[in-house]
DNA sequence: CGGCAAACCTGCGAGC
DNA sequence: TGCTCGCAGGTTTGCC
């Protein structure tokens, strides 16, 4: 079983997993239990995976890529609240909110779950994958050695918004959710309100490498599981017991002996987690 | 273009 | 117990 709620280390997680089960095979059946998640599924959705074989199953941010032996890719996003359940192919009665059934010819069934719908999956030729709607406008992979402190910098430059809510832009660089953005900045020492244009130099050579460490060590502990989130063999993802801030307001913090401990603030909408003596 | 609020949905825990 | 409220790991849209 496997499931994530999902930033880039839970997708990416989710990823793997799907990969040991699904690379190689051939797509026996698809059930659509609805017709739409976020969006409606494409037209003969179920009709065109079926017979399929599963070449590779990939990462672009937060989305899976599962490319097809026709040339064509379902792209899929887990929402807030998406999983892929891998399990056996005869199990009991589908459950309330699995919306998509595949059935591969191993006699496995993998089980997309999504309470609030916020998922979605299309399908795009494999040539035009990186002109999809949904993936031309993202910044680059975070934990790509062509994501450099001078990259972001520049992509910061001119940014009069906190630099919290602009590590959460994925036009900027791609994958970082609301976790991990409060992570990176407590380990870099930045504040999360600072102003993002002013995150260059010194500090952008810092927030880079921290980035990408936070990125490294979730995708090592198999994600965060704050609710449900299950690894393949069923295990919790147990990056949440390494959390320095999220979720953490009013705990001590880990870098310091402030008085305060972490605090929270609210950021177009969203909880930040800080230490408000440590990150400036 | 930047920045923010609201919208899309359901479920859960806290507080009364 | 039961109700209401606030909150949740994401993204898009619409409005200034």
């Amino acid at each position: 079983m496997l499931s994530a709620m999902p930033e880039l280390p839970e997708v990416e997680t989710v990823r793997r997993g799907l990969a040991m089960a699904m690379e190689g095979r051939r797509i026996a059946a698809v059930t659509l239990r609805r017709n739409d998640l976020r969006r409606p599924f494409p037209p003969d959705f179920a009709l065109r995976l079926t017979g399929r074989r599963i070449v590779e199953v990939g990462r672009r941010a937060k989305y899976l890529t599962f490319f097809l032996d026709d040339d064509w890719v379902l792209l899929g996003h887990l929402g807030m609240s998406g999983r892929m359940l891998v399990g056996l192919a005869h199990p009991g009665p589908p459950g309330k909110h699995d919306h998509v059934l595949f059935d591969t010819d191993d006699g496995r069934r993998i089980v997309y779950q999504d309470p609030r719908r916020f998922g979605l999956m299309d399908l795009v030729e494999a040539a035009r994958l990186t002109e999809h709607p949904l993936l031309r406008g993202l910044g680059p992979e975070p934990l790509d050695d062509a994501f450099t402190p001078p990259v972001l910098s520049a992509a910061l430059a001119g940014r009069n918004g906190p630099i919290k809510t602009a590590l959460l832009d994925q036009k900027l660089v791609a994958g970082l959710g609301n976790i991990y953005a409060s992570e990176a900045l407590f380990r870099a020492g930045i504040a999360p309100d600072r102003r993002a244009s002013t995150v260059a130099g010194r500090r952008a050579a810092k927030l880079v490498p921290a980035i990408k460490a936070v990125l490294r060590e979730a995708i090592a502990a198999g994600g965060s599981s704050l609710r449900d989130h299950r690894r393949p063999n069923g295990e919790l993802g147990y990056f949440q017991h390494a959390f320095a801030v999220y979720d953490r307001e009013g705990q001590p913090c880990p870098g310091c002996d402030c008085a305060t401990g972490i605090r929270r603030m609210v950021q177009s909408g969203r909880s930040t987690f800080y230490c408000g003596k440590r990150q400036n």
